[in-house]
DNA sequence: TTGTAAGCGTTATCAG
DNA sequence: CTGATAACGCTTACAA
């Protein structure tokens, strides 16, 4: 065990030439001869020799290493834009370190400063529910790391973004429930503190004021975005109020627990009630009735994302200009928004 | 921008002492004046200095980094795993560099090269459904990294392993069956090459042996785990098939593949027949019926796991003994397997 | 308790 | 087309 691994110099000595031709070779530079190349080829893989990352990124003062740093990799949502993301880093060489901050605001700044330790050449970052303070980011930043937002932006930071199209989802899916003939409206979702469900909330907002109605009028419902606070509001909620005649809920997972105090209540959805969803997360199509909902193309998010990173790594920082893209999101339309009474 | 960072050097010259003082001071070595070691930090505060841990890890010769292969990031199963992996792992100063094999051999071999050249002090690895051959797990071995594998092992290797005990939990469950008045069953899962469905198999194999009965002559069906492969099938069965009593899922996905070609034929689950899954994903609990499963406590199994790798990455490593741990999983009783018209 | 000096494995630069 | 040399930033014997 523990044997030395084979470096460089060790191919160089055998074939009685210098480190740095194998250096060459092995990087295929341009004026090595092709014979030599092979040489220094054949012998690496004889030797089973294993390029060391570490010097070579110590060296070149950067890794070919990405962070990315995710809220939660549980969500299918931000799982999808991981594969997206890998997708395109890996191929072109680079490899990503994921780090998750459960949403707090401590555990994004411990990410970034191991990441900055780390000399990474890039960061992904959707910051927390808890982030209001972007100086951390900013130390990325000015650590030379090029630095990309996806998803949860902050338009106080002059860098490259890449959102969903929140506004155009919610309004469609609410324009879909305004010509199934539903009016009477509630909204549930996270905290419009945040760009995603601010936009949700305001896609929703438009559509209903094209037909003359204050969103603001009808029920609104603010809370951690998780199966559970949802149920719990519902369920309290139902004690003393009337159903609407549908919920908007920007949120597959606060839809879901909406759903499940509704249905114990015995309310027959979209009978009794109507609702839809927001993410298109797997359980969407398979619960029953089949919910409604936003489709949001994580994996292309990722893609994307991913792309514009390696733009910005591989060219001259200091020439960047900050690009916004912004990916239209698809309405999903199921059983749970089927208005059966309508003419 | 491009501000060159401050090293240990920086910080030596300000204060007029050594580069190794500063690393020493900085690394709270126990011979250094208090004093110093003070002046040091609040130098290295100011100068907002961050360590360098490329080159740290080059002169030490292994990263403090471990590397995780992983199936597919996108199950709950296994991001809870990663959830607790970093749980552990994070604390004790290490970052993770998890790669998915989307469960292909070739994309596992590229992983390990990549962790290898990256040097990484540990690799954790649950193997791929292709995965037969196990020589680029071997090369990480000799590459002197201490290597643990999770869930999905092989015998084939002599490395620690953290499994969950299949064998019980599906044993479990299908004395649960039994018990619920349910004879005639069938059997779906993955392909039995693996440990995982195999063990699922015989733990109802032995459950159903007990009372008398040889699960080979009820029908199996071994096929890609997936909801596609299990619908597609299951779909086609039901055309020439008459139901049986139970059908036996060791993958809760499959089982949801099943459950939607049932009821998209008009049948009743558990009246016409009853199902049951395995893995407690997210949905079981919200699909009508809510499926019976096994639930494997997929992040303890991450802090297990991780802890081990612990251990073996700081002893030294040559008296490693490698160690075998079984999580005992939990059966779930729920609505899809309740026989109502059990005497 | 601190300083000196060497070296980890690569690669960039300069020279030939 | 290839060689020699220095340097990336840190750690660690060894010396003082």
């Amino acid at each position: 065990m523990a044997k030395k691994q084979t470096t460089i110099q060790d191919i160089a000595k055998t074939l009685s030439i210098t480190a740095s031709t194998v250096s060459r070779a092995l990087n295929d530079h341009p004026k090595i001869k092709k014979s030599t190349k092979d040489t220094v080829w054949a012998k690496a893989k004889e030797l089973n020799y294993q390029p060391n990352t570490i010097a070579s990124s110590l060296r070149k003062g950067k890794a070919k290493t990405v962070g990315m740093i995710v809220p939660r990799i549980n969500r299918h949502f931000f799982s999808n834009i991981i594969t997206g993301v890998e997708s395109v880093l890996n191929p072109a060489g680079y490899n990503l370190i994921i780090c998750q901050s459960e949403e707090k605001y401590d555990k994004e700044i411990n990410n970034i400063n191991t990441l900055i330790a780390n000399r990474v050449s890039g960061l992904l970052i959707s910051i927390s529910l808890e982030t209001k303070n972007f100086d951390h980011i900013r130390r990325a930043i000015s650590n030379n790391i090029a630095v990309v937002m996806y998803d949860r932006i902050t338009e106080e930071l002059n860098v490259s973004k890449v959102e969903n199209d929140d506004i155009s989802g919610s309004y469609d899916l609410t324009k879909h429930l305004i010509d199934e003939g539903y009016k009477d409206m509630m909204w549930i979702g996270g905290s419009r503190n945040f760009n995603t469900y601010r936009n949700r909330f305001e896609g929703y907002e438009k559509a209903l004021k094209e037909i003359g109605i204050d969103a603001n009028k009808y029920p609104i419902f603010e809370g951690s975005i998780s199966l559970e606070a949802a149920y719990e509001y519902f369920k309290e909620y139902l004690e003393n109020n009337k159903l609407p005649e549908v919920v908007f809920s920007a949120s597959d997972y606060m839809a879901m627990g909406a759903i499940m105090a509704i249905q114990e209540k015995g309310f027959k959805i979209p009978d009794d009630v109507a609702i839809s969803g927001y993410s298109n997360e797997p359980f969407a199509a398979l619960i029953n009735p089949k919910l409604t909902t936003v489709e949001q193309f994580s994996k292309e998010m990722g893609r994307s994302t991913a792309r514009i990173l390696l733009d910005e790594m591989e060219s001259n920082k200091d020439e960047n200009i900050p690009i916004k893209t912004i990916l239209r999101p698809k309405l999903i339309v199921r059983e749970s928004t089927i208005n059966k009474k309508k003419l």
